[in-house]
DNA sequence: GCCAAAATGATTGACGTCTATCAATTCCAT
DNA sequence: ATGGAATTGATAGACGTCAATCATTTTGGC
């Protein structure tokens, strides 16, 4: 009734248990015809290794890196807090995290940092994805090596990562133009899109889901030519402000990147009126937040960045422990409103920060702590 | 440098080990004084007893037991199948998930179960709430006893349930009205919720949240009093024949609770016409989201039946481990229009059925969902 | 048919915890 | 002070795996 062990494996295939353990360590010097039978033997009984088991003889430790890109992004700067926050309960879970940074849209920098981890690989690496072929060599590599791989936030499915964990960016993208056109009703409208960089993939994909939605089904929609903020506050606002003073007819503003207080603080003229054109963004940060709160945006698609890195972590550990690989699904982004905004996650790892481990079982003698 | 074990802590006490354990497990027959300063060396040392080397020890098996309503109600039915589907990796993890049926909405058939269960009680159990003294006595007789009780989809805020697993209510009913205000621009309106029962605690909060948003921020939209249509497809469909029979000018439908295949059919008539009402649904289910996908209904909130299990089934193994609790935070439903539809889960299952197993731990961390 | 090389078996000590048993020591009431 | 009870210590086996060692058997080349 319960699990099989190795030894069962090894009594089964009718060798030693040494020599089964040579044959799942693939420690070598085993004849094929011996290996054969113990393999069978594992695939009859059905037998798994117990990980807990094999991390507990050998005090195993996980090594985990982040490669993060530095810079002012708000959503960067959370998902570092999120991933300095988690870092000391999982140390409890014999998991070791560790940032290293990267200039931002750069691919030389990339894999530079990558070919230097690999020196002494981690068990696995989680990194924000950049289109280049070198990146994807450096990749290759490391995966080679035996380093669990996956892309964060933009994806490289060219590569030889593991797997990617994120949102769906077309899916996004086209989310964004079904609130658009939503909140047009059937009235007519201007709307522009504002985003970081073409060369991004996450962007790209958004920008096309939203552009096939939009044509396909709100033809009254004119969309304008889009702008290239380069996730730069500064370069956004500007360019609205001359936008706005130009006096363009603006209805609706989709900003699938960052820099998003140059675009709050664009909107500020319309403070009062009711002529503010509807703001859609990604990402909830202080600022979205803020902007949201005080109704000068309406709407933020927030691609989770705690679920995120959770998954990534839950990723990278099940390939370390050489199981099969579940099929990963990409993760549903939160579409948020003034109204339904989560706590910040502030309070809550101020909260998980100050815990005791040391209470003792609920049941039997009545322990008070 | 690595993580201190029960020989450490015993030793920095000055008492056997034998001692220390009997602290750590509370088998009693400790003086308050020896106790005292075993508690104070584990604080000093900030030990963390090694789950997986207990659990190894002891051979041990979660028993975890999913209270779940019977009937046709599409969302419960997803539920199960969802259950089933994990059910066979969480083995792999030594988990063994039980479904217990009951009638919905039956409190007197609720208690019976529990206290069923109560006679040879597992580790934990997951049940969708009912607003009743009873339940709540039958509740805190379980937790008395030891076992984790979270309760799932609807809570019970003023029992002694350990946690809720669960989307806000409140805010999805928020949010709805915000959908809805958005997709009547800012012209008028008249919008009729279509709710289940209003003895339910999620359907009462998602009715409150919707009209609390609506009276604020749309004046210009009327509210129709709500349709109770108990979760039953033919009630629902025959009170909007009628209506739409009688001629009344509907702009709006919110369905916050189940039978919305009869919503879908009394929808029928305005097919092909451009004065169907603006629809908003709960759950996504094959029936709302071919509804979604023909283009007849416009929004579903989807409180993602398998992030709640996983949340579920961390939050049971978290407390059966006796470890510090991670604050839970809600379950961020999903909203999704036709272009943003997931895939349904069936295939990924399928795929995932033969092995494979992770539950990412997501409650883990605070923040981390 | 001999020898080295390769393959296999047998076994042991970790890892950290739990459970159990037994011996030794305190404590307390009489 | 004495005896019984309560407390404390010491220790061993189990859980399933890994890593290592050493002994034994088989294989292949000549």
């Amino acid at each position: 009734m319960k699990a099989p062990t190795l030894a069962d494996v090894a009594r089964r295939a009718g060798v030693s248990y040494a020599t089964a353990d040579r044959v799942v360590n693939a420690r070598g010097g085993v004849a094929d015809a011996r290996a054969d039978r113990v393999r069978q033997a594992i695939a009859d009984l059905g037998y798994v290794r117990n990980v807990a088991a094999a991390n507990l003889s050998q005090g195993r430790v996980y090594r985990f890196v982040f490669v993060i890109p530095t810079g002012t992004n708000a959503f960067f700067l959370h998902l570092r807090m999120i991933l300095g926050a988690v870092a000391p309960r999982l140390r409890l879970e014999k998991t070791e995290l560790r940032i290293e940074d990267v200039a931002a849209f750069d691919a030389p920098s990339l894999v530079a940092v990558l070919r230097a981890l690999a020196l002494s690989p981690p068990d696995g690496i989680a990194l924000v994805g950049i289109d280049s072929p070198e990146v994807a060599a450096a990749v290759a590599e490391l995966t080679a090596a035996g380093v669990a791989v996956v892309t964060l936030v933009s994806d490289m499915p060219d590569s030889a990562r593991h797997a990617y964990v994120g949102i769906d960016n077309s899916s996004a993208g086209r989310t964004a133009a079904r609130l658009m056109g939503l909140a047009h009703a059937r009235g007519p409208g201007r709307v522009l899109p504002v985003l970081g960089s073409l060369t991004a993939r996450d962007h790209r994909e958004r920008l096309a889901g939203f552009r096939a939605i939009l044509a396909q089904d709100f033809p009254q929609i004119a969309l304008l030519p889009e702008f290239e903020g380069r996730d730069r506050a500064e370069l956004v606002e500007q360019a609205l402000e001359r936008l706005f003073d130009r006096g363009e007819a603006i209805s609706g503003i989709y900003s699938l990147g960052a820099g998003n207080s140059g675009l709050a603080r664009a909107l500020a003229r319309f403070e009062g009126t009711d002529r503010r054109p509807v703001v859609i963004v990604h990402e909830l940060t202080p600022r979205t937040r803020e902007a949201l709160g005080s109704g000068n945006f309406d709407v933020v698609i927030d691609q989770r960045p705690g679920a995120e890195i959770a998954l990534a972590l839950a990723t990278m550990r099940q390939i370390s422990d050489r199981l099969p690989a579940a099929p990963i699904r990409p993760i549903i982004p939160a579409i948020i409103f003034q109204d339904n905004m989560p706590e910040p996650e502030d309070s809550a790892l101020l909260e998980a920060a100050g815990l005791d481990h040391t209470t003792a079982p609920p049941g039997r003698q009545g322990g008070l702590t």
